[in-house]
RNA sequence: GGGCAGGUACCCAAGUGGCCAAAGGGGGCAGACUGUAAAUCUGCUGGCUUAUGUCUUCCAAGGUUCGAAUCCUUGCCUGCCCA
């Protein structure tokens, strides 16, 4: 283990705030002496199936606790989550049910292991302790807590002021919280800065149950790729885990430069001097490589930067278009409507062993767009190519021969190959 | 339980009998400019048909009317006030 004043540095980078500072040194030289690490909690509400960017930063800081050789305790909010955190929300959230959170628990033991080592880390449930605590109990423990203290939390308080309804249940989360780390013994836990009242209910109830308090250490919360609000998949703007490279790359690329640079704050260990030092495009593309590999392995980081270089940067096609569809004779105009359109000269060359389809058809085939007329407005404004030329006429008639491959980019960044086979 | 104010497209929000597929803003998409960045400018943003055409929309179900998002009835939901 490292001497006290180097752990609390990597501790340290990144965070908002430690409470109390003078506590975790304590807390560490006695680790030190004692031999005996730390446990470091963490807790997740296992609302969401997939983990994205923005839960790596505390699971990243749990790492860092990892690496310092602590005891590091991924709690999976199972009971809770069917509590539903009030926490920055302006009305009643609404509860999971016990089979969702089960179904997204799982998914979560999975992801978070491509950062932490999974011989190292204890995965906790809430329910374990929650779930069989009897009415009596419960009551007991919400006579730990008075409800002033619960009305200086920031949201509540709004809500009272703004006579908006909060269920009592709701008074329930940040006790069965801080509960958690009684049961657990928790040294230190986690979380967003968004938790802070949450963690520290968790310290006033270790005090009141006979226990040394948890030390408290909240992390920002991670914008989302729009720049401005917290990533969520309910807002939409999350980079996921489990994001394919491509996407994952393409997604950190069209973030702006100055979440770029947060993002090398929060989710890297880089030296934010060199990263800034770079030009910008080169900075994002070395962060985007960076994340992709770390979770789809080095050779996935390097094959998505080259990818994004052909694709994007060149204008190649690339080898694995988003759709891939052919198309046979059913797909094409008829033979009477040839013959009309040939009659009114609109083909105006020999077209007996071609076949024909509008290009608005065509395009809605490749089903990257919602509707027909989505594809209509696409071509029209300019954002579809056949083989590398822009068409802007949605009624345009596009040849097949037999067998014959055509490719289209449809929009800023979806490619199609489709092929005639009658 | 009583009184009041509301429920409009992805979100916010105008519209209170025909000119409403429905103002405006946000968001999103596309184009120009670029570094798939930001900023800026422009256009688009219900579906369908080779579009100056047609179909389905304004909480739900009925009703009045030549004609309703707009009026009436009932129901559901939300917020406020009083008990």
């Amino acid at each position: 283990m490292k001497d006290v004043h180097q752990q609390i540095d990597l501790i340290r980078r990144g965070a908002v705030e430690v409470i109390q500072p003078a506590e975790l040194e304590a807390k560490l030289k006695r680790a030190l002496t004692e031999g005996r690490p730390l446990r470091v909690k963490a807790g997740f509400d296992p609302t969401a199936p997939d983990l994205h960017l923005g839960h790596t930063v505390l699971i990243h800081k749990l790492k860092h606790f990892q690496d310092l050789g602590h005891q590091v305790i991924f709690l999976i909010g199972d009971f809770t989550g069917m509590i539903g955190d009030p926490t920055g929300v302006s009305e009643t959230r609404r509860a999971l049910t016990k089979e969702q959170v089960l179904e997204n628990a799982k998914t979560y033991q999975r992801q978070i292991f491509k950062i932490l080592d999974p011989t190292k880390t204890l995965v906790e449930f809430n329910s374990r302790w929650m779930g069989e605590m009897t009415a009596e109990g419960l009551i007991q423990l919400a006579a730990h807590y008075r409800v002033a203290r619960m009305m200086e939390r920031d949201d509540f308080h709004k809500r009272f002021q703004e006579q908006k309804p909060i269920s009592v249940h709701e008074f329930l989360y940040p006790l069965v919280q801080g509960y958690d780390s009684v049961m657990l013994k928790a040294d230190v836990e986690l979380g967003g800065t968004d938790q802070k009242f949450n963690l520290l209910v968790g310290r006033e109830l270790q005090r009141d149950y006979g226990q040394e308090s948890q030390v408290v250490i909240t992390m920002p919360l991670l914008e989302g790729t729009d720049g401005v609000k917290k990533m969520s998949k309910s807002v939409g703007n999350y980079i996921a885990l489990e994001d394919k490279p491509g996407e994952m790359f393409g997604k950190v690329m069209s973030i702006s430069d100055v979440l770029m640079y947060r993002y090398y704050e929060l989710l890297t260990t880089e030296d934010l001097g060199h990263a800034k030092s770079l030009h910008p495009m080169e900075a994002k593309q070395a962060l985007a490589e960076l994340l992709v590999a770390r979770y789809h392995g080095t050779d996935a980081g390097r094959q998505a930067r080259d990818e994004f270089r052909r694709k994007i940067q060149e204008g190649i096609f690339p080898d694995e278009p988003d759709s891939s569809k052919t198309l046979n004779d059913k797909d094409m105009i008829s033979e009477d409507e040839k013959k009309k359109l040939a009659v009114n000269d609109m083909l105006g060359i020999d077209f007996t062993d071609e076949s024909y389809i509008r290009l608005a058809e065509l395009v809605t085939k490749m089903e990257l767009v919602s509707s027909k007329s989505e594809a209509r407005r696409l071509i029209v404004q300019g954002g579809v190519e056949v083989d590398g030329i822009r068409e802007s006429d949605p009624n345009k008639l596009v040849a097949f021969r037999i067998n014959q491959q055509r490719r289209l980019k449809i929009g800023k960044r979806k490619f199609a190959v489709v092929e005639f086979i009658p």
